[in-house]
DNA sequence: TTACAAAGTTAAGCACACCTAAAATAATTA
DNA sequence: TAATTATTTTAGGTGTGCTTAACTTTGTAA
């Protein structure tokens, strides 16, 4: 069992992990990590040794499988206890990724397991990303688009939001956006590059950088396991 | 905010705390914790440098007024983390303890304070020991003794159960019998130590070594805290 | 194609929390 | 009380994960 810190390379390389799948620079891992350069290449050789990523100096890394297979349940963690703490608890936001952030390191695969069976087997997180199962497999997702980038005048699903701002969250909370919901968009504002929604015959103006926050598809999709 | 590690020593020098108040040893501190002596040794520096603890070389060390809060604090971590593993997510007793343990270092106030709402400000924990609350205050315990020491024929309420044995819990279980319920002593033999109880109308047989291990009062006591 | 800036790695050192072994102190017994 | 034994502390050392500073490699612009 690899420790908290090596946990969270694991982590901070699997979602970092670019499209086209090339190899990940230690630099790109330690801004995200908010560590120096130096502990990450030397944290890059550790992991290398335990073949949990493949590393070439000054080439970047990667995850193996074995490294990968970690990282995937580390995620499983975070996204289970926050839809947890958000949803059984009543957490708000703020709170509820800081604390699994903490959580996702110490507990054991059955107290997740159980998690996961009180949640009845969810797909996703509360904001619209996939929860691995217990074997790492992840739930389809369909294909999704920026809010920014729909056609005027069509009907979309709201799938998927930005998880990095709390803001955001409490922002679409309050005016009562919620995720797989349907909209439709109803104009499409050059002057400011804003969007104008209806949610339930109710009209929302969203700004350009709120547009791209959130992920709409045109399907709907199936939200539990069985 | 101390160390897991620290919080640990906190909470060991509490629970080891003695009824006539002299100091405790650094050694019955190692020992509990299962670390060396000289460990014991330097963190008491430690602690005492920070002011948790009052501490003179060769004489042993008891908690400060600050230490203790800190203490209690973990307890009231511990034992809320306790009960909601045990009702809300129905793990068992072997893992219940042990996933408390890690839990209790790092759950945030507000997480804390959401389980003890949730759990509707519950003033025991599983095996009957007090769970303190939000100040640090102690529910009232009624004076228990050892279901060893009773008299026959009187009745008895079980409020308390050594919380060192998960066999011991697991049988407890299995026979039905839980805290808070109502029993009569029928019988004590002799020959063995045991001691034949009355339990809804079942008759139960129970070792010396269990009937040593549950506390039991005359009087019931008031569960919820409102 | 070279030379130099940017990116990345190695080196040396620190804090934490532990260890074993040796030294110091306290307690016990002759 | 002195000697012996037991307890407790200090000294020195380890592994992890971080730091800054110095060095090496890579990629780019002249």
């Amino acid at each position: 069992m690899p420790s908290i810190s090596k946990e969270n390379y694991l982590k901070a390389i699997f979602i970092g992990n670019r499209a086209d799948k090339k190899p990940l620079t230690t630099t790109e891992i330690a801004s995200r990590l908010e560590i120096s350069n130096a502990a990450t290449s030397e944290m890059a050789r550790k992991l290398a040794d335990s073949g949990l990523i493949k590393y070439e100096k000054y080439k970047g890394l990667r995850l193996t499988k074995k490294g990968e297979r970690i990282a995937v349940n580390v995620i499983r963690r975070h996204r289970l206890w926050e839809l947890f703490l958000l949803k059984v608890l009543k957490l708000n936001w703020a709170e509820v990724h800081d604390e699994a952030e903490k959580l996702e390191h110490i507990s054991s695969e059955k107290l997740i397991d159980k998690i996961d069976e009180f949640l009845n087997y969810p797909k996703f997180d509360p904001h619209g990303e996939p929860i691995p199962d217990k074997n790492g497999e992840l739930p389809n997702l369909p294909k999704t688009i920026k809010l920014s980038e729909t056609e005027i005048g069509k009907e979309y699903f709201v799938i998927k939001v930005d998880d990095s701002s709390n803001e955001l969250m409490n922002y679409l909370t309050k005016i009562g956006l919620k995720l797989y919901e349907k909209i439709k968009v109803a104009d499409k504002l050059k002057f400011d590059n804003s969007v104008i929604i209806m949610l339930k015959s109710k009209q929302i103006n969203l700004s350009k950088k709120v547009a791209e926050s959130i992920f709409v598809s045109e399907s709907s999709i199936n939200l539990s396991r069985n």
